[in-house]
DNA sequence: CCGGATCCTCTGCGATACTG
DNA sequence: CAGTATCGCAGAGGATCCGG
């Protein structure tokens, strides 16, 4: 039985997964060429999620250890950069699974042109 | 770039597994021993579970070709039944490698002791 | 009894504005 | 540039009710 006991890594893992953008936000930081992203290269891609919830995201997946956050404070102004860890990769084939599992079942395909969804190596 | 392109079906796919007690769900169906499971069983076992929240995700599931339906008139009361089409067979294996992901690389990993969760195969 | 529907409450997400 | 602060709303949670 499958019960929300909160100790329950499976059941923790399938909730944080199944918030909303996590799964995009690890996307964009691996379609990077140096595997490092800044906050807003993710929220100009990203073009509908809004600075709260990219935050909070980002600071989830930190503390999930899938990404790591480096500031820059050499320059002006400070940037931020994120990056996926060896777990951070080790996750993204299953987000490969689930678009291949997509363009395998569903009907009337489509892959947006104006991304690079299509070109992309998922 | 990934915008929000409705008609993407990779952008639909992720935002569809990434609603609350989908996978869940799809789990429960999974693990019933003959491949189908009653409304009620598998709200038992998701004991959190809202019967509103549960009628939607059997409807959003079905509706997207994972499940199907099958009501059973003969005996009374009358009885649903919900049952994994090869589509949402072929899904499971993603939640086996979110599971084994997490197992992989979790600290003080835990399944719940008194789910299948340890004991099911995946 | 079973499979929901209904009503209400409350958390989480979205939109906009603003700051160190 | 990289985030907070504030507000509003849709969707999730909780309890109850209802038709077959």
């Amino acid at each position: 039985m499958y019960s929300m006991d909160e100790s329950c890594t499976v059941y923790k893992t399938i909730d944080f997964i199944s918030k909303k953008w996590s799964l995009l936000i690890l996307l964009e930081i691996y379609k990077s060429s140096e595997g490092k992203k800044r906050y807003s290269e993710i929220k100009n891609n990203l073009i509908d999620i809004t600075p709260k919830v990219l935050s909070a995201r980002l600071k989830e997946l930190e503390k999930e250890g899938l990404i790591t956050k480096n500031i820059d404070a050499s320059s002006f102004p400070v940037k931020s950069e994120y990056e996926l860890t060896k777990i951070g990769i080790d996750f993204i084939s299953i987000i490969k699974d689930i678009k291949n599992w997509a363009l395998r079942w569903k009907i009337n395909n489509k892959v947006c042109e104006r991304l690079d969804c299509k070109n992309c190596d998922l």
